[in-house]
DNA sequence: CTTCAATACTTACCCAGGTAAATAAACACC
DNA sequence: GGTGTTTATTTACCTGGGTAAGTATTGAAG
């Protein structure tokens, strides 16, 4: 096999990730939700009630993003927001109806992400893995 | 080790992709430059001059997304667009102020790119783009 | 206390990605 | 040569990512 260029490495990961969050996005239409919604209302069952910053903190991006979605997601009914003890902060619940719906779309995500990678073994998931966070980390220590 | 979860890659997947292109595009606010940009650049610079469904095919995107980016472009005088034989298409080229200033930018991202990817051999580099490029036809023939 | 810095969130404004539908030219076919 | 279909591009409208600046509350220091 040919070596490969830099370029080619940052280019397949860009397409890749854009792809995968499009097919995502349409597996996820039948549930009226968007991958970046569906990762907070993850985020929001594994941990329990957060605030903004804790969200944004954790899924790595910026708070206005935080701000915007949420507020879509407290239109469509998934999430409600309340004010803390601290009244600058915002505590993120999700819905009654949020938390009936999340298995059938948690089976509906993890079925797509199953098929995603269902060419790989265990052994070739490990190692990809590792590849990406060290490819993360070495981009961030190196600024 | 303990084994990935799928979640965990496709989570992986899509973090790191956001902070390649937001480091990208810090690196290429000098130039007055965005990641996309410098994309379509990229592929005009190394094929010549294409039509826009060229250049969204090869770039793996939506008409309408390069339409809008090309005509950011055209006013920043980065490209311009003629008329083809074929009424309806149009076919893009670098215009001489691109040309001029391609060099330089190529050097920034080769160097960019270089840094990102300044911890791997280039054994490393093969394996990880080989599964880059298993996950994504993966995806795509099991629709 | 009062003042000033830090923190949480929001607003306004960019660029980028997508879908659905409209337009216009080319093509095929009878 | 009209009729209908494909093809190239555009328009309108979503979501999502970002930065910069504004507001409000908290907290710390004098």
């Amino acid at each position: 096999m040919k070596n490969v260029e830099n370029r080619d490495i940052m280019h397949a990961l860009n397409q890749l990730s854009r792809y995968t969050v499009k097919e995502l996005n349409v597996q996820l239409k039948d549930h009226d939700l968007y991958a970046s919604q569906w990762a907070i209302i993850y985020c929001l069952d594994t941990f329990g009630a957060m605030t903004q910053t804790e969200i944004w903190k954790y899924l790595n991006t910026e708070a206005p993003t935080v701000t915007r979605t949420l507020v879509r997601m407290e239109k469509s009914g998934w999430i409600s927001r309340k004010q803390g003890q601290d009244k600058r902060e915002r505590i993120i619940e999700l819905t009654p109806m949020a938390i009936e719906r999340i298995p059938t779309v948690k089976k509906s995500v993890e079925s797509f992400d199953e098929e995603m990678l269902s060419a790989f073994s265990q052994q070739e998931k490990n190692q990809l893995y590792t590849l990406l966070a060290k490819l993360k980390s070495s981009g961030e220590t190196s600024e």
